[in-house]
DNA sequence: ATTACTTTGTGCCATTTGACACAAAGTCTG
DNA sequence: CAGACTTTGTGTCAAATGGCACAAAGTAAT
């Protein structure tokens, strides 16, 4: 099947396809060109039917691609078809922003659990969540099946989190902390990171003045 | 100066230099060889060394890294010898979490000011912030010298905002609305999209099970 | 049916990106 | 001060990435 490794540049871009083609779906759209999900999307067409061509052909020439056929095949490809478990670490300021958060829901991940170290946390309620000491993590984790860890602890902290969390055959982590983590190479990382972002913002900015 | 044109894959990585630096000065390490510091972030000293190597030559053969040196002089390069004045777009739950973030402030960005285009929350106050209308930003941006937005609307707004925001001078967008900004090529638009990060882990978690 | 379009999938090439490896320059030890 | 280390900065190459352009395949209109 995938005789050939698919680069994670592409993995990356295949999400921004999933979402153009569900806004174009609830538009009632059937029919969408590379061209114009490329200009929907500001890159090449090109490029996307290079990257949708690593898992199959999809396209009809002279018409485009189906838009909730190839719809449904990312989804697939990209294990969106189904429920993802996740439990939160860290029930702070941020913390209880991404419990809230409804986008997580929206799109089939479930947020199940909450944990946090410490001590004066637990056992406070946060929206209908109870806030578990990281003891119960491991039975936790197993019980409610959960393979993603949503990290939102201090920086300090961050490291110890997330070697508790693999600890627990976690595979999966997003990590909201400003640490660069050290995972081993299967663990797959994703870091959001506002102040990073601005950071490299003002490079470009700065030229401007 | 700049006869080569930095790549911007390396700007991005200049703020994670940046924050690795602060992390030794605050240990009182006064010096750092790449090696070490790609040990650190868990990246090659190579990179490290050529992507310094674009903006001078900042290390001593044999030694390494003056860490408060570097970090001085990194934070010039990004512009982040400085204050950042943003505003926030969108006081919904999301935007009432940035707001109340401190992680901005402790790495000199300001938000000085808020707006909502609905009326309903026109006039509220949001720990000390009153909430603009939209019609105000013009001269609040002005008045208050605001370089960067930080959109927090949802989907559907997102774009008519970002129009606002350009056609009014701002040149930086922090963008937390789930869509793909069209905006000219000189504007820096930075993405926050857990939504994204995790669809595409989906795809490598899919495998192992 | 024929002709003029449209659009895909992909071979090919140019560009970008990353890592190796080494000379040059400095440090450290005895 | 000599010799063994250490480490930078960069030339060079390899790999990854992206875009062009075109044959093949379809559509549409007369």
């Amino acid at each position: 099947m995938d005789s050939v490794e698919v680069p994670e540049v592409v993995v990356l871009r295949l999400p921004l396809y999933v979402r153009a083609l569900s806004q174009l779906a609830s538009e009632s759209i059937d029919v969408v060109s590379s061209q114009q999900l490329g200009s929907l999307l500001q890159m090449t067409p090109a490029q996307i039917r290079k990257d949708l061509s690593y898992f199959g052909r999809f396209g009809k020439q002279g018409r485009g691609y189906n838009v909730s056929f190839l719809l449904h095949e990312l989804q697939e490809i990209l294990g969106l078809d189904r429920e993802w478990r996740a439990c939160l670490v860290g029930v702070g300021r941020l913390g209880r922003a991404i419990i809230n958060y409804p986008g997580f829901y929206r799109e089939n991940f479930r947020i199940v659990a909450a944990f946090d170290g410490d001590r004066a946390q637990v056992g406070s309620t946060i929206s209908e969540f109870n806030v578990q000491p990281m003891s119960e993590l491991s039975a936790t984790v197993i019980d409610k099946n959960i393979s993603i860890g949503i990290v939102a602890v201090p920086a300090q902290q961050a490291q110890s989190v997330i070697d508790v969390l693999i600890q627990n055959d976690i595979k999966g982590i997003l990590n909201y902390a400003p640490v660069a983590a050290k995972v081993p190479m299967n663990i797959i990382v994703r870091n959001i990171d506002p102040v990073l972002s601005l950071q490299s913002m003002t490079f470009y900015l700065r030229e401007l003045e």
